[in-house]
RNA sequence: GGGCGGUUAGCUCAGUGGUAGAGCACCGGCUUUACACGCCGGCUGUCACAGGUUCGAAUCCUGUACCGCCCA
């Protein structure tokens, strides 16, 4: 055995990393059956973001279970993806290239970008935009990668998947085919929550409501006074609604009302969502301001009569024509006019003007803060236009989904609440049609009839074994490449999914659905999902659904929530606060296993603050590692027979560490496994091997010598199984000094293993053995605390040490008094049976 | 407005019915041949607040306040 000299933890990140590569030590094992295989769905981030704290917090929750898992002899299959679909790829390539996507477009297989960015954006079909986020990704997936080696993530990299790969279209492509096939999804022309920016449809899970200045604004509808915060929307009203109940309005149920400026007749309606208690009591319904407007106009069966257009802007309407009647045409355009091609909030000033003019308005509007939805990740309120879209079928499947969400376990179990919450308030189905570009296409096309009429009715579905395609470029069977756009040929679905209609399928991306059943059988259902807690409403729900209605199942069985990591202000880190430190240079000044103490010490599903303190304890501790190591190793001869008593009452109480450790891994609890066993180890260093020093050396002769020694080794084969999965570097390096192969790959400690290097486990030599140790470490502390407040340096001898103690404890001390007084420097111990106990250091001196 | 979590030493956090804990920070001491990135010791608390249950409550129950998050 050669023992480094000064052991250090410098460069173990990049020796362990190669040589865990070369060893293919993390490869996936793809020959063992379901019961002996660990499969992990990880989270695949978003490449074109940076990565932060709380990426390599979490990660490394999921890299230490992960472990764990492997040493307990199982498969680990451990794939890690990058998720480049979608909205935020999109914009860094149109930065980056300067260029834009218009899906209309041919490819063009000659393109190649600009060396700069022109100034103004050069048009490129679909399939060359693709082209070029896959070249941007790619870079950014490289750094990724290097990241995440070195913070010691031991996944699978022969298994990586990109969210806009083939695979992933593929994939995505054909659970849509079958959900259209089985009638879960379906195209509809309805009103849907809009982003005039982004241009495009939203889903209920992507929006946030945000606290925004208003005003109520109290309008005359003829002797009728509403109150409204959207006065822009007058011309888009189609009716008045009050509470049944409302005494007030219940003469004018049935009755028409006429709008302010526009002249429009529109009736009273009743209905139960009014309020009486807001504003006047009375609303007005305009198709569309919010989605209690569209509760209204739909049941109460109202006409359209829409003014925003996808941009945000009203457009132009001909009052007095059909659908736009006024009894007062000229008057209703007049005001109309002014208000043609303005942004709401610009629409919404003019109005009011219009509405002071008119005597309409009834007093100042008075200012609010009411909660406004939006895009989340955009900068305007959404609308809500009417549009063709997709839509997958949710509301029917509540109780369904409600049902998967008790099944799966939750760490921590009330994370679920979340989920329940989510599925609960669901108050439509899943719009998954977006009017983007970078995303997986739709794979349908349109019969265009003679008359020049897409019929988006008949959608012509790609065929299972095409797929991936791409109906912007690839044609329908049946149809010639120069039939598309014309009548009497077809035209693609322009629209792209989003991106968590894709996301939601990563169990079955990586597990190989449905191309490799021999895969998906040892893989699926999975056993752990990992990820934080602001996607279980999107990708943890989407994730269940899809597998619900695709295989009838959870997609796996456990579900692991990480918390964030906050900043010393308890905000979340993030990128936009302005406040992340660079994850790589953590790594490289507190060593990635100090970062990984820190990010284990985190529990499932709580916020942790970030703390460099904690990182620097972690680097101490592996050092420690190394130090104790070199230590218990260097003259470990002779072995023998674990026979002394404090040897065996340590042992044995390793033994039961092992045992809570087990368990609290096998319950997601690996914050209490790291602090068990660093607070066990830390013990062992001070009192432990302080004890038995003396006798490891052959003081006390070769069996005091060969039970220490035996008993060392032995336990610091077992801290070191115990710490692997946490700080996997550190121990990599002690186990390569005395033991062949990885200690990644060695199997986990059981008690029973340990307890049989014992040969007498009985309980009454388990009591006396532990008696022993207690009486020892007692001891231990009241003497170095005498010593301490004298101020004497060890190095001078203490002459006499009175005990004085029950005769049980007097009893123990022949046992413990040659490993004491060679760990305090003690000439000699007198003792005596008495009460009280009293350890009193006579003297120090030669 | 509804739901979930939190509130324990200066800081970060353990602790689910039996005398309040750890690490960091701080103070004092120690070159002790594994480790000064170390060792030995010390200081530090109305366990947010108010009631209740109990022989006994940081822990269980009720309510309140504040912080954070989710949802409407």
């Amino acid at each position: 055995m050669q023992l480094p000299e000064k052991p250090a933890l410098e460069g173990l990140e990049q020796k362990w990393i190669a040589r865990w590569e070369d060893t293919g030590v993390y490869r996936f094992d793809r020959s063992r059956s379901r019961a002996e295989i660990f499969a992990i769905d990880t989270p695949p981030p978003t490449v074109s973001g940076s990565l932060h704290v709380g990426h390599v917090f979490s990660y490394t929750h999921t890299d230490v279970v992960a472990r764990f898992h492997r040493m307990r002899g199982k498969a680990v299959f451990y794939p890690m993806g990058w998720d480049d679909n979608g909205l935020p790829t999109e914009r860094r390539v149109q930065n980056y290239y300067g260029v834009r996507c218009d899906p209309s477009l041919p490819y063009d297989p000659a393109f190649t970008p600009p060396a700069q960015p022109p100034k103004h954006p050069i048009s490129v079909s679909r399939p060359n935009f693709i082209e070029l986020c896959a070249r941007l990704t790619a870079e950014d997936e490289k750094a990724f990668e290097h990241l995440w080696k070195y913070l010691g993530l031991s996944v699978d990299w022969s298994m990586t998947y990109a969210t806009i790969g083939k695979r992933a279209q593929r994939v995505s492509q054909l659970a849509f085919l079958r959900m259209l096939n089985r009638g879960q999804a379906y195209q509809v022309e309805a009103p849907t929550l809009w982003d005039v920016d982004f241009k495009t449809a939203v889903a209920q899970a992507e929006l946030e409501d945000r606290e925004m200045p208003g005003a109520y604004h109290r309008v005359k509808f003829g002797d009728v006074e509403i109150e409204t915060t959207r006065p822009e929307l007058i011309p888009a009203c189609v009716a008045l609604v009050a509470h049944p109940d409302d005494e007030r309005y219940k003469p004018l149920f049935g009755k028409d009302v006429t709008t302010p400026l526009f002249g429009a007749r529109v009736p009273v309606k009743a209905h139960a969502l009014a309020d009486p208690e807001k504003g006047s009591g009375i609303a007005m319904i305009c198709t569309f301001g919010d989605i209690t407007d569209v509760t209204w106009w739909r049941e109460l069966s109202l006409p359209v009569r829409a003014v925003i257009q996808a941009d945000g802007t009203l457009r132009d309407v001909l009052w007095g024509t059909a659908g736009w009647e006024s009894i007062d045409p000229d008057r209703a355009r007049r005001h109309y006019n002014d208000l043609i091609g303005l942004s709401a909030s610009k629409a919404r000033a003019k109005i009011v003007e219009q509405l002071r003019e008119s005597g309409d308005l009834i007093g100042e509007p008075r200012p609010i803060t009411h909660a406004v939805k939006f895009y989340e990740k955009g900068d305007r309120p959404l609308e809500i236009i009417t549009s063709r879209q997709w839509f997958f079928k949710t509301i029917e499947y509540r109780e369904a989904l409600l049902a998967r969400g008790r099944e799966l376990k939750w760490h921590p179990a009330y994370m679920e609440a979340r989920y329940e919450n989510w599925v609960n308030g669901l108050n439509g189905d899943w719009c998954v049609s977006r009017q983007r570009f970078f995303g997986v296409p739709f794979p349908v096309w349109y019969p265009i009839s003679e008359a020049g009429r897409v019929e988006y009715e008949r959608p012509i579905p790609a065929s299972e074994d095409r797929l991936p395609i791409d109906p912007s470029t690839d044609v329908p069977p049946g149809y010639r490449a120069d039939q598309r756009g014309v009548p009497g040929g077809f035209v693609g679905d322009l629209d792209v999914m989003d991106t968590w209609a894709t996301s939601s399928l990563s169990p079955q991306i990586v597990c190989g659905w449905p191309d490799d059943d021999d895969l998906f059988r040892r893989t699926f259902p999975m056993d752990l999902r990992p990820q934080a807690h602001d996607i279980i409403r999107t990708w943890l729900f989407s994730s269940v659904y899809r597998a619900h209605v695709e295989h009838n199942s959870l997609p796996w069985w456990n579900a692991a929530i990480s918390g964030w990591v906050l900043d010393p202000d308890r905000k979340k880190m993030s990128k936009s606060k302005g406040n992340v430190v660079t994850p790589l240079g953590l790594l490289e000044e507190h060593g990635s296993d100090g970062v990984r103490y820190w990010a284990a010490s985190g529990r499932p599903g709580t916020d942790t603050a970030f703390d460099a303190g904690q990182m620097r304890v972690g680097r101490r501790l592996a050092i420690k590692i190394l130090n104790a190591s070199k230590f218990a190793l260097s003259s470990s001869e002779p072995q023998g027979q674990i026979t002394a008593e404090v040897d065996r009452a340590m042992i044995r109480n390793l033994a039961s560490l092992v045992s809570e450790v087990t368990d609290a891994f096998e319950g997601y609890d690996y914050a209490r496994v790291l602090q068990r066993t660093e607070s066990f180890f830390w013990r062992f260093c001070d009192d432990y091997l302080e004890l038995v020093k003396g006798r490891r050396y052959g003081e006390q002769g070769a069996e005091g010598a060969g039970s220490a020694n035996a008993a060392l080794t032995a336990a610091l084969d077992v801290m070191l199984r115990l710490f692997a999965p946490f700080l996997p570097f550190v121990t990599e390096e002690v186990w390569s000094w005395w033991r062949e192969g990885s200690i990644h790959q060695a199997s986990w400690p059981t008690p029973d293993k340990l307890l049989s290097r014992l040969a007498d486990n009985s309980d009454a030599t388990r009591q006396a053995d532990e008696l022993a140790y207690q009486w020892a470490t007692e001891v231990l502390f009241e003497v170095r605390k005498q010593r301490s407040e004298a101020k004497q340096p060890l190095k001078v001898p203490i002459t006499k040490v009175t005990v004085k103690a029950p005769a049980e404890a007097v009893g123990l001390m022949p046992i413990v008094d040659a490993d004491l007084r060679a760990a305090l420097r003690v000439q000699a111990f007198e003792t005596a049976v008495g009460e009280p106990r009293e350890i009193l250091v006579q003297g120090y001196g030669n």
